[in-house]
DNA sequence: ATACCTCTGTAACCAATGTTACTGCGAAGG
DNA sequence: CCTTCGCAGTAACATTGGTTACAGAGGTAT
């Protein structure tokens, strides 16, 4: 646990930070799929990635779902943040999108934390940062953009988070991330077939020139 | 200034930290339509809002817009800080949606401000909370709502905001905020009206019973 | 091998939203 | 008073995306 959280980690964070987190985090291997947290869930900790990608859904009332973004190594959850401070409940869903490693860092030390190391504080103002961005720029793509684009962004980001240009998931898979249905997102598919962009398969699909 | 400045913030902030803020700070009243921001610029300083309301906005390439909030008195912008941090330009547009009073604060400020007082962290952070909060709730909106219950929200928001059951917008003003066109809205307007929700007039609307 | 189940392809249809075009009204200014 | 201009109403139509229904392909279990 020690050498991964240095690894990831050792480079922003003093060595006095280091090792208080040692001491009060919980280390966590999970595998691909593990649900992390519902929404309406309280909030236990906060999550620190080492590695691996975990996906973020939002819901409504319906059980209709939708991508907000995926974490990667180095990131933590700015929801996670936000829903501690106001001791409320998850406004969203995490999944492992791929085996994941990760530290949970109690609650109350990430309040005291803010105030006693300055690295600590830069971090979470940075994911802060870096949350408000990645929401704003789903925002646009939801905003302003066709399915067609919707799909294809959302194929180029998954291949990128996963280092792998084959998408292991089925089209019903993607219509849930894209909040749309399985009949559509197979049609648009086909069509980008068509035009030699990926090459589809039974359960995956290869990116060929996106 | 500083009698506005105690109202508003004096409970929330240190004795000495409002008398900081009034010694960098720089007091500002700017009348409805007011341009603060525009995509693209460098951020010059943080606005502490002490009243009135500015409504952000965010436009894509080919100019259409999205309304993605309201700043009212005791809010900041953490689109303005999350730009700050980053050095980076704005990612938004601000316009004042009534006249409004405010202060701008230096970005360098913030910084040494959230090491030395504690309820300046605790009013950042919030304001990240909060904004991150209400970007997630437009995203719903857009994301699982029709355009009919997305305008009846709308106008909600924009009769709560204003304090006003009148509205003084034109449809293609609607339409803007958002993001659809002028022949939708007048359309579901009229559909409205026809149900005894609002009442149509040239330039303005009441709201009767939403 | 057979039965079953999941995934994909496809067609027909529908609903919501956006687009274009044209009309008339009312306010403002000459 | 008349003209002009911006705003609102409305119809006809196009496009996008969602829904339903069904057929076939491929894999799995018995």
């Amino acid at each position: 646990m020690i050498q991964d959280l240095k690894e990831e980690y050792g480079n922003i964070f003093e060595e006095e930070l280091i090792n208080e987190i040692v001491q009060v985090g919980t280390f966590k291997e999970v595998p691909e799929g593990y649900k992390f947290m519902e929404i309406g869930d309280y909030i236990r900790g906060m999550p620190l990635l080492i590695s691996g990608v975990i996906k973020i859904l939002r819901e409504d009332e319906d059980g209709d779902e939708l991508l907000l973004y995926y974490l990667e190594k180095g990131d933590t959850c700015s929801m996670t943040m936000a829903c501690c401070m106001g001791d409320k409940k998850s406004e969203i869903r995490a999944i492992a999108e791929t085996d994941a490693k990760l530290i949970m860092v109690p609650i109350q030390k990430m309040e005291e934390w803010t105030g006693k190391y300055k690295s600590w504080r830069n971090f979470v103002f940075n994911s802060y940062h870096v949350r408000l961005n990645e929401l704003l720029s789903t925002l646009d793509n939801i905003a302003f953009q066709k399915m067609d684009e919707r799909l294809i962004g959302y194929l180029k980001e998954k291949a990128r988070v996963t280092k792998d240009n084959i998408i292991h998931s089925t089209h019903q898979d993607i219509a849930y991330d894209l909040h749309s249905s399985r009949v559509v997102i197979s049609r648009l598919l086909k069509k980008l077939e068509e035009m030699g962009k990926i090459k589809l398969h039974r359960n995956y699909l290869e990116l060929l020139d996106l």
